[in-house]
DNA sequence: CATTCAATAGGGCATTTGTCGTATTGATGG
DNA sequence: CCATCAATACGACAAATGCCCTATTGAATG
């Protein structure tokens, strides 16, 4: 059985450095290199069947967090592991948020990176001591949790929320016609056009987009 | 430099398991044992010269929990490693806001406790990959922590919760299917399963109860 | 006053989804 | 060795959904 790893990062250096780490085992093999998250997402539409990403944070273009979550938006059967120099809380916290597996440093010896990326593949999480630490910290501070600013304005009308609030618990259309006095056309549309809005296409991601924007 | 470590434990025969793991290691010596929460805080009061406790989570008299709050009160030098046999959501998210230090299975190796002792007094948190994950979900996910209670044992299957997963960000049954090498078929087949767990009959219903129970 | 826009409502159509069947294989456990 | 069950796979069909189209009304905004 083979490990499938993709590595991304903008220091090619470091991508090597990482390569070498790694070349001790022989079940890993490299799939993909990336400078940053753009370069990623291409390579991954033309092959997605990967066990884990090794992501640098901090790039051009297209940085590690923005990647994780359209990563695991598209391909949510990959693993995400955040390989980066710095441990900041910021970082830690939007990683999680955007779905990473697993938060490493890159002062990592080679065993401790294999065993973290078949951890990972187990089912469960890699994170040095240090980073678990502050994971602990923020649980126990959900304060320090809350809001992130990255919100494009999206703005929807009052009617349009009532309907993503309905949407939201499963109801069909007929029912939230039902529940709003509505016709079952308007609901459709008022639904086409929060679709427009989210620039999504089906319930699930509307929710999903809606939450992460605070909207419901 | 010596480690001086307390084990608690309701069960003696683990306590004496817990001292036979730390044996092979020198510099570790045990200051206290003791079968219950009172126990350790009588204990203390004589010498709390104690760098690690190694907590049992059910106990009598005083469990692992409350413990683990009064001590971290009353002697907040001492580092506190839960040390247990289960790790369910409840006691993880109960242990971490009582400030623990780390959470450990009892299952563990020697090598992986003695680190873990190390890693807690270095200033990290001790924690094994599957409770990680489980944090990480709790940090994601705060709305799980509130109702636990109502666990009425789901238990899906690893490939059903692979599926969830892939679910949840709206992805069709057809690219689910060629994500996870599936036919579109069997991907159909495996939702029908979990929505019959879940007792739900909509994709959004299925993500959003799996999320409340902490699955994804 | 004209324009814009939210809210309402309907028709049509291809695709997806939810719910039934059935069936084979391989692993696990008694 | 047999039962159970997870995982695989296919077919069929009704309902729901996503996405086009058009259209009216009333309130707001310039």
């Amino acid at each position: 059985m083979s490990l499938k790893i993709a590595i991304v990062d903008d220091n090619s250096f470091l991508i090597h450095a990482i390569k070498e780490k790694l070349s001790f085992f022989e079940e890993v093999s490299i799939k993909h290199t990336a400078l940053n998250g753009s370069e990623i997402l291409a390579k991954l539409e033309e092959n997605h069947n990967i066990d884990v990403i090794l992501m640098d944070i901090e790039m051009p273009v297209l940085n590690g967090i923005e990647t994780t979550q359209v990563v695991k938006q598209k391909y949510p059967h990959i693993k995400i592991i955040m390989l980066t120099a710095f441990d900041n809380d910021e970082n830690i916290f939007n990683a999680i948020k955007a779905g990473a597996d697993g938060y490493l440093l890159k002062e990592i010896n080679p065993k401790d990176l294999y065993e973290g990326i078949k951890e990972t593949l187990n089912g469960g999480a890699a994170m040095n001591p240090s980073i678990a630490l502050k994971t602990l910290k923020l649980l126990r501070n959900p304060l320090s949790i809350e809001n992130e600013k990255d919100k494009e304005d999206i703005s929807l009308s009052k009617r349009e929320v009532e309907v993503l609030e309905q949407l939201s618990t499963g109801l069909s259309y007929t029912v939230i016609a039902d529940h709003l006095f509505l016709s079952p056309s308007t609901v459709r549309k008022h639904i086409e056009n929060i679709y427009q809005k989210l620039q999504v296409h089906s319930k699930i991601e509307a929710v999903q987009k809606a939450k992460r924007h605070n909207i419901i």
